[in-house]
RNA sequence: GGGGGUGUAGCUCAGUCGGUUAGAGUGCUAGCCUGUCACGCUAGAGGUCGCGGGUUCGAGCCCCGUCACUCCCGCCA
């Protein structure tokens, strides 16, 4: 027994009353009348209400103490009266008469309120020891070892093991930016943090390990977003050999589906199958139907494509969107036909300024069945017909139109596909969804280099093999190369890998890189694949989107006991920091000072 | 690198048409209160209106610049 407690703050019942007992905590809340005074003491595991009466001599002490203070009080469990319960605190039938008082740590001034709920992010992150104590970040980050200890055993069960790769490693010529570490025994060369440990799990399985898998730290110096953390994440990174892509889906489904199920806390968990498989779709069907390669499946609105129309129409904008290879689509918008002009005047504006777009078209259909519209006029009343039955939509609906570049569809009739979903509330927030989205292309044409280059990972093995390689358009060979899908968030990639060394020169020099080059570049890879390597794919969930995701967060810094800012900065330890000139020296540094920069200040 | 949003007391915010001494809630400090549970009551302290410049008789408010935070685009094999 502890000589600070006897029991925690969560677990003392009508079953301990009449025991002395001694609880340790913070002083979440503090009411004060004179000649009796509550104190609610909070520890990791809940809070209990304190009674300090008359005779006990230590009202003037606590009373004068700031909350969050932590203390050990020692005292009697006592029933409450009737009227007294409180049925909102899990301790609400008890409460503990205190006797004694011991101040443990006392504090001097709190920069916030604890119970206050909405503090500037900069702020929280600075005294980010007083945020972690709040309710909803205990509950994330325990959910966040919950669930890496669910996908540790689910792996084990899966016959998978845990071995961990390199952290100090070499720089990769493809992929993100990466963070350099110099070396001081190998002045002027510099390690990488690993991006992944994808080489090293596909050396792996060359020296047979067969299923390997790790919760891996992956590091790439990159902009964040709010579901992407900026410098560092973890990813659940899991490798096996002898595979087919099915085989790596079925282990997926498995682990990735029961997290979910496991975790779902009440919502429902749809896999789009009858089993415990996971609808795929197409990259190509993805892009048409939902105008995105991450698509929530929440969202029912389906998008169609009417270049077809507008080709043999008199709306000569969308014909000369049309001439320049772009594309015309339809967006359904049920039951929104009698919504106020100035609803439509708004996502027409948010449309030209938030997307960039050139504009958004509608026409709407009245009660009555008549088309109405800015661009209904351009149309034949055939050819609007013709668009509302594709689109399934009739009376009292709308349809809007985005055109929009050759490569635009993602940033233009994705974002429009959601955001009529948001604003007409159909999307069903107490959905998972799970997707595979599948048959993403090998290569495309990059327009600022005017050549053919890799899409995705240059390691993943083409469909078709090398007779694709050989005699089909680059364009249009698709690769092994899945992405999962969860409510409109990418929460794992993946590939069957290639690891035929002839078929690997083939894919790059189509890229435009000779046998040379790949030698240079991925030696260690191509050397271990001329070794006898075993067919063998997998993937990396990232663990910080999913925790984010069964958290409800908007935000993966909610999900992350230590995050670092927009700026990769941490406020509270001031990292990045300067360095001492013996630093730099040692590691044969010099550095150029940039003046007027601010240093990241610690709290 | 580009675009949007935000910035007024420790914190959350209000601040009208540009016009007197910039307000409220909360927290803090002191006091009162014997059953509260976001206790209540009284009083007090607390302000570089992010920063710099400009327009004006006069700027929290208008203009220009800049900084910080945040969201998005680019980027993320």
């Amino acid at each position: 027994m502890s000589i600070y407690r006897t029991h925690t703050c969560g677990e003392l019942t009508t079953k301990d009353v009449g025991q002395t007992v001694s609880l340790s905590g913070w002083i979440y809340r503090r009411r004060d009348h004179g000649g009796v005074a509550f104190i609610d003491l909070r520890d990791h595991y809940g809070v209990t209400q304190i009674v300090f009466h008359p005779d006990c001599g230590l009202i003037n002490d606590v009373t004068h103490l700031t909350l969050e203070s932590v203390v050990k009080v020692t005292g009697v469990v006592v029933k409450r009266d009737a009227a007294q319960v409180n049925p909102n605190m899990a301790t609400g039938d008890i409460e503990l008469e205190v006797k004694s008082m011991e101040i443990l740590s006392k504090v001097e001034k709190l920069p916030w309120a604890l119970a206050d709920d909405s503090i500037p992010e900069d702020l929280r992150l600075k005294y980010r020891m007083l945020d972690l104590r709040r309710e909803r970040l205990q509950h994330n980050l325990k959910m966040r070892s919950d669930v890496i200890a669910f996908l540790r055993r689910k792996m084990w069960d899966n016959g998978f093991r845990e071995y961990q790769t390199p952290i100090l490693t070499s720089s990769s010529p493809e992929g993100a930016r990466d963070f350099l570490v110099p070396s001081r025994l190998n002045p002027g060369k510099f390690y990488a943090l690993p991006q992944a440990p994808q080489q090293f799990k596909q050396l792996l399985m060359v020296a047979g390990y067969d299923r390997y898998f790790q919760i891996a730290p992956c590091f790439r110096d990159e902009d964040p977003r709010a579901d992407r953390s900026p410098g560092e994440f973890y990813q659940l990174d899991m490798e096996m050999s002898f595979v087919t892509q099915d085989d790596i889906f079925a282990v997926m489904e498995d682990v990735i589906g029961d997290l979910f199920r496991h975790f779902a806390d009440g919502k429902e968990v749809v896999t789009g199958t009858d089993s415990k498989a996971f609808t795929r779709i197409p990259f190509d069907e993805a892009l048409m139907k939902y105008g995105s390669d991450k698509p929530d499946l929440r969202n029912p609105l389906v998008v169609q494509n009417v270049a077809d129309i507008f080709e043999a129409s008199e709306f000569t904008a969308f014909k000369g969107v049309l001439k320049n290879g772009g594309h015309v689509r339809a967006i359904p918008a049920p039951k929104a036909a009698d919504k106020p002009r100035s609803w439509f005047d708004k996502l027409v504006s948010w449309a030209t300024t938030d997307l960039g777009a050139g504009g958004l078209g509608y026409i709407t259909c009245t009660a009555e069945g008549e088309f109405k519209g800015p661009i209904a006029k351009f149309l034949s009343d055939a050819q609007v017909k013709e668009i509302f039955t594709r689109c399934g939509m009739g009376k009292g609906d709308v349809v809007f139109f985005m055109a929009c570049g050759k490569h635009q569809v993602m940033k233009m009739v994705g974002p429009v596909r959601t955001k009529l979903a948001e604003e007409l509330d159909l999307i069903d927030k107490n959905q998972y969804r799970l997707c595979w989205i599948v048959d993403f292309p090998m290569y495309e044409y990059d327009e600022d280099n005017k050549k053919v280059d890799f899409s995705h990972n240059p390691f993943s093995m083409p469909q078709g093999g090398m007779e694709a390689l050989e005699g089909q358009d680059p364009l249009t060979i698709k690769a092994f190369q899945y992405d999962l899908v969860c409510n409109g968030y990418e929460i794992s990639s993946g590939a069957i890998r290639n690891h035929r060394p002839e078929v690997m020169y083939k894919a790059f020099e189509i890229a435009g890189y000779s046998a040379e080059t790949v030698d240079a570049k991925f030696g260690g890879m191509i050397n271990a694949f001329k070794l006898g390597a075993p067919p063998h794919g997998g993937n990396a969930p990232g663990i910080d989107r999913i925790v984010m995701i069964l958290c409800d967060e908007p935000n993966i810094r909610e999900v992350i006991a230590f995050p670092l800012n927009g700026r990769a900065q941490d406020l509270m330890m001031g990292a990045p920091s300067e360095v001492s000139e013996q630093q730099l020296r040692e590691l044969n540094i010099r550095h150029t000072s940039i003046p007027g920069q601010q240093q990241v200040k610690a709290s």
